[in-house]
DNA sequence: CCCTATTATCTCATTAGTAAGATGTTCACC
DNA sequence: GGTGAACATCTTACTAATGAGATAATAGGG
């Protein structure tokens, strides 16, 4: 059988240095790991029924982004989608290879460039977004509306301020 | 930051192929995007803190765990960290390099082996962590010690229903 | 005991994504 | 209208991490 001795569970018991955190200091602590779990446990879903259609989650993002928001320039989907400006070419690149999005000059400034969604991208986001929402539905169907929106309301305040406060420079 | 012309605000007006969502999965939808939007923003404070002991977050992560868990198999490690078993083996080789943990013969199981932090580990645990704690008390401190409780409980259970429910196999 | 299924770790090829700097463009100001 | 700072994107070199399979050991049924 399972002589898995020790998962996750077993730790108060026998830490050899434990440091001593004060209430507030553990509290964000165990925030911090909390949420790295679920955000991990959600990603499961939303990766497994992305990479079905043989995207990548930063694909779907792009793709996503420009389904949702219609053409945009380079900068602001990378704004959108969190990834660096060589990764944003990067991907705009593959997925221009595959024909799912095409770039397109811009009239008013000539060093920047749209990304749009191609028909067929359109169709391929048009056919796969309702299920792949459906996957999220349920994925994150542990909590009721209310609770959801709850917890959306909190993180948002938390993602907020915590953006504001910029990295810990001093 | 500026005025992104469309942020995640910008919709009902000029979307080309809006798909039509029911309130649950919309509800779900936007939670998952504070969700992302939240871990990175914390994310970028944390690795820049950790960064600067020249570790990943994953090697840290490595560190923390043995640190606060004391000696523990890779395998228990693994599972902790959330990376993969090859990722697992490449962060403690490369930690090993470095001499802050090493690797102890299993008395009873001839397979496995332990990671265990060495003296110079646990020195440098030590000696960062809490700096380390302060940064992310400080990243999460946009919320009150009462709503970092209520969001943590309900990610909680988020978390543990979306992992107990399986990749979306059906 | 031996055989098979299972488990624990490690190896190796591949890759998605990053960081830093290059290229070409616009804007503000003199 | 010329000059330099600020931009938007792209290029290149690199790295952390993955995943599939290899190696090795254990456990239990016959």
């Amino acid at each position: 059988m399972k002589t898995n001795t020790s998962t996750t569970m077993a730790r108060e018991a026998d830490s050899p240095a434990l440091p001593p955190t004060d209430p507030p200091t553990a509290t964000a602590l165990k925030l911090l790991v909390v949420l790295s779990r679920t955000m991990a446990a959600i990603a499961v879903h939303a990766e497994t029924d992305i990479g079905r259609q043989g995207l990548t989650s930063a694909e779907f993002g792009i793709l996503e982004a420009l389904h949702h928001g219609g053409p945009m320039l380079l900068g602001d989907l990378q704004r959108r989608v969190l990834v660096s400006s060589g990764g944003t070419t990067f991907l705009v690149d593959r997925l221009t290879k595959r024909g799912l999005v095409e770039r397109r000059p811009c009239q008013t400034d000539r060093r920047a460039r749209y990304a749009a969604l191609t028909p067929d991208g359109r169709a391929l986001m048009t056919r796969i977004f309702p299920g792949h929402a459906e996957v999220i539905r349920r994925a994150l169907s542990g909590l009721g509306l209310a609770d959801q929106r709850k917890v959306t309301q909190l993180l948002r305040t938390l993602g907020t301020e915590a953006e504001a406060m910029g990295p810990p420079v001093g």
